[in-house]
DNA sequence: CTCTGGCACTCCCCCTGCGAGAGTGCCAGA
DNA sequence: TCTGGCACTCTCGCAGGGGGAGTGCCAGAG
């Protein structure tokens, strides 16, 4: 029987796939549990409460549905959710004006990371619940050029500029004394050397020359190499953004009404490792991901959902995005969203890098 | 009567100071409203609640205490507070620990507006309210360079560093295509002509510029000017950082127990430009600030209480830093902790421009 | 004149009990 | 196989009743 049920899905028969849907809208729309007798208005059913209750009844024994208490209505398990999304639900299509907002947006701004924290705080918006992007460490990209820039004496802005247009800036203090000319002439010569490298192979070609001869004698080259791997080396604290923008949204959810589960959440939100964690877990699969509850450690703890998604050119994925909310959430329109997302992001990425082709 | 003690704050004989001292420590301490017998229990009188009792109704009179309702002990009115803070309290000194994580922490960031990041937070860990940094815009002050890095072909990443040492960079689309050694004529040519101007200035030359005879013909320096205008139009959006770190912290507080208090508060906390705009009227004045419930507008909305302070050298103040919390806080202790983190800051931004003399 | 104890009064808060409402499970009959 | 009926359970909201804390006022003592 469990067997059949993890395989297709279809050990329902069509009344009670009609019932557990009918009962998981309704959820979502109020947030109330529900009972056979509202569940009999609703029209869509030719069956008294009575018989609706027995369906009600196989479901819960299935694991689909649960109550909060005797004599109260019922409300979908996590698996009931899961059910709903693989095989009942039906997404609606993104508004025009949801489309229009992001492919504004996306389309206007400039520098990635700058395009990242928009988009967080645009699903934020749309959804009404916690906007996430995740964009993980550089160290596995190609770099297109990295520049210096003088702050003061013994102190240097390094921009480095990846292939895809992502810009990543850090200031260094070193050892060294540099000129204005100096650096112009070490820009040019990191990236033309380095360019099309990544990051990570920078830093080991960089190491390896410190050991070669004429670095000890050419002090120009000394102060190149000290200077590379200052730049490059502490660009790991750096590496990968999270921007969690719209933590307020839950304030009006009903299942944080109380001050303690608030405040539970509010903290979770903070522990930014874990959600990278779990972001970076789902960042080897395509498509769409939704979680479920206590389909993972974090989301279990918290009573979470996330729908996120991927984004990036297909041959090197950059991050994810998507978000947060309460297990009791509008899939059908929060699905769509993240996706139309994450492929205007995606799209924008590969734009920026064919333009740099040319 | 009124004048007096609006110019001294000494028409309350010594004994009633000594009642309004307890109370309020009393009150900050427990978030309690405070009656008569409670106070005599507490030791520092030698009088019966009765006598105590009569005290407090002059208090009351006075404006200074407040009953939330009939039969029930005084809390401070904003008065009793200010009353408090200008004649009764005696700041705490810091602690060895705080004082050593401000170092630690100010002392080690590079970029200032990573320190001020970091300020922003540290100050929120500390004293467990929500910390505010705020860095007015930039147009008023002196730039050391500015320079422009290659992002994609008419993709230009320009970079403004301030004479002290703050850095700023966004990306800028161009209608001119541009290479990276003209870029680097470029970044030269106007850090050397503009070098010491503010941003004001540096606008309101290049836009004269562009009307001079010789910029209609030479077209390298058209370039130069529109990419100058560019990099200086739109500073201003990216101006005036605020960050505001810790929200989560008001969750703790009593005072927001139910959760129609906290959502007004966490809303209010997003109004960045309600913000802005106190902390701006703030700007003018040295040394610590506080400014309780009813003393401003924003404060008297949502009862906040802010403490605050300018840093920045004394020729060029930067910006504020300061913490907002309910009006019930530990004055005595936040007030050398701002005053401590602003005079680190201080101490800090001074130290890079000595550093950039040389 | 000042301080004090006593007294009546007020108001909040918590606990309790009760009834209404919603929903259930089960059973017998169509 | 479906349906109506029935007894049962549990939550929620509301009213009522102490208990407690604190006040104001007053009369008397020092």
């Amino acid at each position: 029987m469990a067997v059949r049920h993890e395989l297709s899905g279809l050990d329902l028969d069509p009344r009670a796939r009609e019932v557990l849907h009918e009962i998981v809208m309704q959820h979502i729309a109020s947030g109330e549990a529900i009972g056979s007798r509202t569940l009999a208005k609703c029209g869509r059913f030719d069956l008294s409460p009575a018989s609706l209750r027995n369906v009600m009844a196989d479901l819960e024994d299935l694991g689909y549905l649960q109550q909060p208490h005797t004599s109260a209505g019922r409300i979908p398990t996590d698996l009931g959710y899961r059910f709903f999304i693989d095989h009942l639900m039906k997404s609606r299509a993104l508004s025009v004006r949801d489309r229009e907002v992001i492919d504004d947006q996306v389309g206007h701004a400039n520098a990635i990371d700058q395009v990242l924290h928009l988009a967080s705080s645009i699903l934020s918006k749309l959804s009404d619940q916690v906007g996430v992007v995740f964009m993980p460490t550089l160290l596995q990209f190609a770099i297109r050029s990295m520049d210096f820039i003088l702050v003061a004496e013994n102190k240097i802005m390094c921009v480095i500029v990846g292939a895809n247009g992502v810009v990543v800036n850090k200031v260094v203090e070193t050892r060294f004394v540099f000129s204005r000319d100096e650096l112009e002439k070490i820009s040019r010569y990191i990236t033309s050397e380095f360019g099309g490298c990544t990051l990570d192979v920078v830093r080991r070609r960089l190491i390896r020359m410190t050991e070669q001869e004429r670095a000890q004698h050419d002090q120009m080259l000394q102060k190149t190499i000290s200077l590379g791997i200052e730049a490059v080396n502490d660009v790991a604290p750096f590496d990968h953004e999270l921007y969690v923008e719209g933590a307020a949204s839950i304030l009006n959810k009903p299942e944080y009404a109380d001050t303690a589960a608030l405040r539970k959440t509010f903290l979770a939100l903070q522990e930014k490792e874990k959600l990278i964690e779990i972001l970076e877990t789902c960042l080897s699969e395509e498509g769409l991901q939704i979680l479920i509850g206590s389909e993972s450690d974090f989301t279990q703890i918290h009573n979470f959902s996330i729908v996120a998604r991927r984004y990036g050119s297909t041959a090197a994925p950059l991050g994810m995005v998507g978000i947060i909310g309460p297990m009791r959430m509008e899939y059908a329109r929060m699905a769509p969203l993240v996706d139309y997302l994450g492929r205007a992001l995606s799209r924008k990425i590969e734009e920026d890098e064919q333009e740099q082709g040319t």
